[in-house]
DNA sequence: GCCGTGGTAATTTTT
DNA sequence: TTACCACGGC
């Protein structure tokens, strides 16, 4: 799509004032930004450096900085900001350290730092009930965080008991991370918002260096995000956000769809403009999706028209119970494929929760459809990764206790239990880190001297190594401390096999060779990348591009409605159309039904081509069979639209499919 | 540290 | 029903 249509012509054009591209799905949105970003360089004259777009995942903002970069010579792009919203602000803390009272080298605590040290917390706090639940106090906290409540507000806002407590523990937990020189990741948007508005030569600084501000998926803005905006683009409301009302499905983690309306009443002069036209699926999809989405209550009208052609019906198949759907998704897959020459990529299979994927696995396993699934464990919370993360970290911020409690005795140096506890006892006392408290005589009447001995051996290796981190070339200082530790012996002692901790030993090596790359990456230029902010953005997941070269193999996607957001596929299933799954029980419960909507409006515009949706009349729940009721979704769909499978004789229909299948599956292996 | 036991809950997830 | 947790004993 290199021509533009007159609407995204027109959005990428409007540059005198606020505004806003309400984007329906498929609708060429990230065209629409980048070509701004280049509208904005090449025509209006703005230099890169003072232009920034945010994103909320890494991806995006990889895939946006390429697509920039073929739009626009790449001296033109210089200083350019690119980035997450965590990244963004984790500059602004960099640049800002002496106003925000943190020192260089602060480590990013991630959700897991964070939880653990709220338990040690609460252990010896005792502010906290016994009825408290860790996850909770964790959430609760990081709520306030995105609603811009300090532990002060928090306190006195607080409605109830359990709220009291937890303020209490909240105003604990951030001087913890002042002493420990870390933020956590809400930090890293409210920090920033709280210098802004307490320190006006601050802010001055940032709306000089950002004179031209976009958004993406603006209606995933919490409202400590938009805050951040807010007090960026100031009067001047040089931006443009690029959101959709209708695919909002993150508001149970803190995103305000709201800030969409907000903005028309903060900027009276807002400017609208609808991208309506979409590029990616069938007339009949869309017809289906926009029928679907009319069911909810809408500020902004917006309908999804294409002028492809009016496509396949939309299929709706009841089958027996989980197994039989399971089943029927795995054979039709391998059907279609054979009778329509496809590939197994051009297939994804869609639904609300994980667990849904399990039985579905199976299946594929047994007609040997490879398949691809999201989630699972990232290659950032594999354990050797989050040693070596901790390493990092404490070599750049030796207070991070976090990263030293973590690696201390790893690998083994008999340092145990009861000598920490006694050196955290006494750091805690004196509202120091423990590295610092080594330093003191005082600890010396609290540690044994065995264990103290112990720790300062440990403490002076950390320094030499932080001091030749910094006076050497990092890198082979990096690959050294590995070796030095004997950390692969350790691998090899605590794998199940020798294979096994090889694999661990390559996944140390890989995240040593992505610091690698990024200090290489802009050596030279103006903005050179330092062994801190690589760290950081390791500590960011800016890297991810060892699961994009797996994503070229030719194999079915398996996602979460949740995680399609954003991708298209030609042929697409959605399974478990039934109420309590889509829409999900707890949904039901709240009474959120219109985000759930969303979900199914997210899943049916994923489709180009065909869209299967697919159901169980039976299913074991909890360890019983219980009859199930087909989701009020599949009701409001167009009756032309649709046609519905299964209903006849049930168990005819499985042997004839069972037939078809197996059919289809010997087939399959005479083609491959 | 490793393993069994019992109690509890059972979405969605990025940084 | 299963799966994950915290807990206690070795």
């Amino acid at each position: 799509m290199s021509q533009l249509n007159p609407r995204q012509r027109e959005a990428v054009h409007y540059i005198d004032g606020p505004l806003l591209v309400l984007a329906g799905a498929g609708s060429g949105k990230t065209s629409v930004i980048t070509r701004k970003i280049a509208y904005l360089i090449e025509q209006a004259g703005i230099p890169g450096r003072h232009i920034a777009a945010v994103t909320f995942t890494n991806k995006a903002a990889r895939e946006m900085k390429e697509r920039v970069g073929k739009l626009v010579d790449r001296k033109l792009t210089r200083g350019l900001t690119v980035s997450t919203f965590h990244n963004l602000g984790m500059h602004i803390i960099r640049e800002e350290l002496a106003h925000l009272g943190y020192h260089p080298g602060f480590s990013i605590f991630d959700a897991e730092d964070a939880k653990a040290l709220l338990q040690d917390l609460m252990l010896r706090e005792a502010s906290a009930d016994a009825g408290d639940e860790l996850s909770d106090i964790q959430h609760t906290i990081s709520a306030w965080k995105n609603d811009m409540k300090g532990p002060e507000d928090a306190w006195s806002r607080a409605v109830d008991e359990r709220e009291q407590r937890i303020a209490l523990i909240y105003k604990r937990y951030q001087q913890y991370l002042k002493a420990y020189n870390a933020v956590d990741f809400d930090d890293l948007i409210l920090l920033p918002v709280q210098l802004f508005r307490t320190v006006p030569e601050a802010l001055a600084k940032w709306r000089r260096k950002i004179r031209y501000m976009l958004v993406d998926e603006y209606q995933d803005t919490n409202l400590c995000q938009y805050e951040l905006v807010k007090l960026l683009v100031a009067e001047r409301a040089a931006f443009t956000v690029v959101g959709d009302d209708d695919q909002s499905i993150y508001a149970w983690r803190g995103a305000r769809p709201e800030n969409l309306v907000q903005l028309k009443e903060d900027f009276p002069s807002l400017k609208i403009v609808k991208l309506e036209q979409n590029y990616r699926s069938t007339a009949r999809i869309l017809r289906c999706a926009n029928e679907v989405i009319a069911n909810n209550p809408h500020v902004f009208e917006k309908a999804l028209w294409s002028d492809h052609t009016i496509g396949d019906e939309l299929r709706i198949v009841r089958c027996r119970n989980e197994d039989a759907e399971s089943h029927r998704i795995a054979s039709e897959i391998i059907d279609q494929k054979l009778k329509k020459g496809l590939q197994f990529r051009d297939f994804a299979v869609l639904y609300r929760g994980n667990h849904q994927a399990r039985l579905l696995e199976m299946k594929l396993q047994a007609f040997q459809i490879p398949y691809r699934i999201s989630g699972g464990q990232s290659f950032f919370s594999k354990n050797e990764i989050r040693d070596a993360m901790a390493y990092l970290r404490l070599l750049i911020n030796p207070d991070d206790d976090a990263a030293f409690l973590r690696v201390v005795n790893v690998p083994r140096r008999e340092i145990g239990p009861r000598t920490l506890e006694q050196l955290s006892h006494y750091s805690r006392a004196r509202d120091i880190s423990m590295h610092r408290a080594l330093d003191e005589m005082g600890v010396e009447a609290h540690v044994t001297e065995k264990g103290l001995d112990r720790l300062r051996r440990f403490r002076h290796w950390v320094e030499g190594t932080c001091r030749r981190l910094y006076e050497e070339d990092p890198v082979p200082v990096l690959k050294q401390l590995f070796t030095d530790i004997e950390y692969e012996e350790w691998l090899h002692q605590h794998a199940s096999s020798p294979k096994q901790a090889e694999r661990r030993m390559e996944n140390i090596w890989y995240l040593i060779d992505s610091i690698q790359r990024m200090l290489d990456d802009d050596k030279g230029t103006a903005n050179e990348t330092s062994i801190e902010d690589a760290i950081s953005r390791l500590i960011l997941r800016d890297l991810m591009e060892q699961q994009e070269e797996e994503d070229d193999s030719d194999k079915v996607q398996l996602l979460t409605l949740h995680a399609s957001k954003g991708l298209e596929f030609p042929h697409v299933f959605i399974m478990g159309l039934e109420e309590e799954i889509l829409p999900h029980r707890s949904s039901i419960e709240e009474g959120n039904i219109e985000e759930e909507r969303r979900l199914m409006y997210v899943g049916i515009t994923r489709a180009r081509e065909t869209l299967t949706l697919t159901f169980a009349a039976q299913r074991r729940q909890y360890g019983e069979k219980l009859e199930t009721i087909p989701s009020r979704f599949l009701d409001e769909l167009p009756e032309g639209d649709v046609k519905w499978e299964g209903t006849g004789d049930l168990d005819q229909e499985a042997n004839q499919q069972k037939g078809k299948a197996t059919l289809s599956a010997l087939l399959g292996d005479l083609g491959s």
